[in-house]
RNA sequence: AGGGCUAUCGCCAAGCGGUAAGGCACAGCACUUUGACUGCUGCAUUCGCAAGUUCGAAUCUUGCUAGCCCUGCCA
């Protein structure tokens, strides 16, 4: 089956699964005639890097907008310079990119509809549904009232519109510090609702913007900024956070008052968590300020840059996204459906090869000394596309320290004295011998072959329960192997009582005396390799100071041999 | 005079008055030139709790309970 097949196939599959409830608002609206197109974006604000939350968002939005032949917009929420960055505008286009939503030749700012906002609250004012405020922000709060006290009315709220619009033109034009004025919704500062306590939409902030410079020194409030944004470029279905929730009444208030035909809709989902691993933006940022770990891609992370650099594909994360699906419920995904979008989505694509990632000496006693026996072997025996392979075989090999023991548990098929296996894509060797050094450490293990059993031969009069793999210790590349775990302990959690974080200090292990067959020496940087019974490997860098690869795992195999108690 | 939202297996998640889909995880068996993969099997007499309506309730009603969000001139 060609791959090809296998993902018509998976598409088949997909078909079946039900449709979630924003795809049902979605049909609704379409067939009432609410809409008759589906317009969607993805609207960050440029202050950090995305992460796997983000990705959710990004998937969902764009992928609602391909499933009902509508747009997706790329928008950036730029609306308060005090905390943005051009370098972050820059970091977010390439990961939406590398995930694969294609926004076309839709990429908007906030700050563009600069003037269009100024505009609208001129009208608010003139409606006599916004203006000017004086009260400090201490007073403002005080005024606000509590969740469970209304608040009380500004002094300032019944103005005239004539003041209004003087004030706010003072408040544009530069006569007023930060914090000295601000123009407020006029709503209602009884409503349980806290957000509809007459609002602040525009405050003073003399600041230059990454991307309107010194243009403005006021700046709107996202309740106000974001409908307007929504509204200009057509979006039929604004979909957020759960915490927005309470200010949808706000925004359905902005698009009504301003008189916005076709108005969007705000639609709220469940962020998505992952257990064991540290997600949101101030707690990554303080791993990385601390030294923990290695920068903001640092492979243990899951921010889309991380993991990018740690060999998971786009194709994976979509495929993760798809099975934690969209609801309203909050929860925590377990990190094994992470670890399986990955496995399903390399298992095929990737050539498999050996490694010994710690390495023990096989040595053949019967084997020519010098002789140099290139193994054919399939790049990956589920998918014959990728093809086949030359493999060296000699004399003395590197296997993997635990696919020998000295005195077998029960069910162990590997290695030990007496014992016969096969080695992968070469010849069935038997066990004679082993030596150990002064502390008891074994060194290397000899062995015997039977010239009959190579690989491809068709022979079999004997079968061996089990198969190890190996290298050749002349011809082999010597690698260093990061591997990651949870930068999280499971069981504890991730906060310790005293608020600090709970690092799992094995969370990264770096091995350098890895062999790889020669077959790596061409691989470029994110290349990645399924290595035999070691999991899924992706090229990181290349070390230049030791001419060493440096490959992350990406995934372990599921291992089902366990040691007997 | 608080408001909004949520609750279906260890973790996600369908279900929309006709008798509990699916995936992850886990377990067992088979197969195997990766103890992988694959295949098969098992895994909620019960849907936060309690009443009520109904021939029939996870679905409707009422009342509880628990969790999350909201008192930034952040988004």
């Amino acid at each position: 089956m060609s791959i090809e097949e296998i993902k018509k196939d998976e598409e088949q599959a997909t078909e079946v699964i039900s449709k979630n409830f924003i795809e049902q608002i979605i049909e609704k609206d379409l067939a009432e005639g609410v809409y008759d197109t589906v317009h969607t974006r993805f609207p960050p604000e440029p202050n950090g890097y995305l992460h796997i939350g983000h990705a959710k968002s990004i998937l969902l939005n764009y992928g609602l907008a391909c499933k009902y032949n509508g747009k997706f917009n790329m928008r950036f929420d730029d609306t308060n310079p005090t905390k943005e960055k051009i370098e972050f505008v820059d970091a977010i286009q390439k990961d939406i990119e590398w995930l694969g939503a294609d926004w076309e030749d839709r990429l908007f700012f906030a700050s563009d509809y600069f003037q269009e906002m100024y505009e609208g609250a001129i009208k608010l004012i003139q409606k006599g549904k916004a203006y000017v405020c004086d009260l400090s922000p201490e007073e403002i709060r005080e005024y606000r009232g509590t969740l469970t006290e209304p608040g009380k009315d500004s002094p300032y709220r019944n103005r005239s519109v004539e003041e209004n619009m003087e004030l706010f033109e003072a408040m544009k034009d530069g006569k007023f510090a930060d914090g000295e004025r601000v123009l407020r919704a006029k709503i209602d500062m009884s409503s349980p609702n806290i957000n509809m306590r007459d609002p602040i939409i525009y405050r003073v902030a003399h600041m230059t913007h990454h991307n309107t410079g010194d243009a403005w020194c006021i700046y709107p409030m996202y309740d106000y900024a974001h409908p307007i944004e929504d509204a200009i470029e057509h979006i039929t279905h604004s979909i957020c956070t759960l915490e927005f929730e309470d200010h949808r009444p706000l925004y359905d208030w902005v698009v009504r008052e301003l008189e916005y035909s076709h108005p969007p809709k705000q639609v709220e989902f469940a962020k998505l968590y992952l257990r064991n691993v540290v997600t949101g933006k101030r707690y990554i940022k303080k791993l990385v300020e601390e030294g923990v770990v290695d920068g903001w891609d640092d492979p243990r992370l899951v921010s889309i840059a991380a993991l990018r650099r740690r060999g998971f594909t786009p194709d994976s994360i979509r495929k993760f996204v798809e099975l934690c699906g969209v609801s309203k419920a909050d929860s925590s995904v377990d990190y094994g459906m992470l670890e399986f979008a990955i496995r399903e989505d390399l298992k095929l694509k990737d050539t498999r090869i050996m490694a010994v990632l710690d390495p023990i000496k096989l040595i053949i006693d019967n084997y020519p000394e010098g002789q140099v026996e290139y193994m054919d072997a399939d790049n990956n025996v589920e998918n014959a596309e990728l093809g086949t392979r030359k493999i060296p075989f000699s004399k003395e090999l590197y296997i993997e320290r635990d696919d020998f023991m000295e005195v077998p548990p029960k069910k162990y098929f590997r290695l030990f004295p007496g014992n016969e296996v096969r080695l992968m894509n070469a010849y069935f060797v038997t066990c004679t011998d082993f030596v150990k050094d002064e502390n008891g450490v074994i060194t290397e293990v000899h062995c015997t072959y039977d010239p009959e059993t190579k690989s491809g031969s068709g022979f079999n009069a004997r079968k061996v329960k089990g198969t190890i793999h190996w290298v050749s210790a002349k011809e082999a590349v010597k690698v260093t192997a990061r591997l990651y775990e949870n930068i999280i302990d499971e069981e504890k959690g991730v906060y310790n009582e005293d608020g600090t974080m709970n690092i799992n200090p094995n969370s990264l292990i770096v091995t350098e005396d890895c062999y790889v067959e020669p077959y790596i020496k061409d691989a470029k940087a994110y290349d990645s390799f399924q290595f035999v019974r070691q999991g899924f490997f992706c090229v990181d860098c290349k070390d230049t100071t030791k001419d060493h690869l440096v490959m992350n795992r990406v995934v372990s195999l599921k291992s089902s041999y366990k040691l007997p108690k």
